[in-house]
DNA sequence: ATGACGATTTACT
DNA sequence: GTAAATCGTCATA
């Protein structure tokens, strides 16, 4: 595919210093490429990468992401997308790869999604946990308030899909945010993981799809303790 | 207009 | 381990 923004470019030797809790440096940023290709190739692309939020305040939180989804569309029976499925809801899921897909569920929680491949094609991948890396504060602040504060542990703040939209303030206000131009939600391409490091599974919490309930499309970084479940 | 249902999380036995 | 919380969305009527 294209040169720019495939996987394995990034320094994989040891020399790599990754910055921690202050985010001094800014990574490159992935572009609109980066998205156009099929959500099992997205999946795996987007481990280990950065998502970045910045609030209104100009407060940046980021975390380097740790466990996706792929959801494949009109076949894949536990997509919203699933049959040619076009509505309010679902609507980013049809726009071009790269723009956000964010949804309200059970009542009380939003998850996000990353859109994949072109615009004819409504596929994404669920962003199901991230490793903490900037404004854990910040993070502690926005998840409190359903956990006790003071008992909020780092691999509490965003080890599940609705976890970390809550953390890094994600909801219906960021659905459809093209991520390869919002200056308040994207992605930084620092720290691709190895093909060795990546396991995968069924996903969770679609019991309901079937033969698709089995399929292992759930991919995270084999170790890591912020991957949920 | 209405009823059933979540791509989840938390608290509790 | 199980169950409650809680309401926007969608399919059906």
């Amino acid at each position: 595919m294209s040169a720019k923004g495939e996987q394995g470019a990034m320094g994989m030797s040891g020399t790599s210093k990754r910055n921690k809790s202050t985010g001094g440096r800014t990574g490159e940023r992935a572009e609109r490429d980066f998205f156009l290709c099929d959500p099992v190739k997205l999946a795996r692309k987007l481990l280990g990468r950065r998502l970045v939020r910045v609030q209104a305040d100009g407060t940046r939180l980021s975390g380097r992401i740790v466990e996706t989804e792929a959801y494949l569309g009109i076949e894949d029976r536990a997509a919203h997308t699933w049959g040619g499925r076009h509505t309010e809801r679902n609507h980013s899921m049809w726009m071009e790869g790269g723009h956000a897909y964010v949804y309200f569920t059970y009542g009380m929680h939003h998850c996000l999604n990353v859109v994949s491949e072109t615009a004819e094609r409504p596929t994404a991948c669920l962003i199901r946990a991230i490793e903490p890396l900037e404004g854990l504060e910040r993070m502690k602040e926005m998840r409190a308030g359903k956990v006790a504060f003071s008992r909020l542990k780092e691999r509490d703040l965003c080890s599940g899909p609705a976890k970390l939209c809550q953390a890094m303030g994600i909801d219906r206000g960021l659905d459809g945010e093209d991520l390869a131009r919002s200056g308040r939600l994207f992605i930084e391409l620092d720290g691709a993981v190895n093909a060795s490091r990546i396991d995968r599974g069924p996903r969770v919490g679609i019991g309901y799809a079937g033969e698709w309930a089995d399929k292992p499309l759930r991919f995270f970084v084999r170790g890591n303790e912020h991957v949920s479940g």
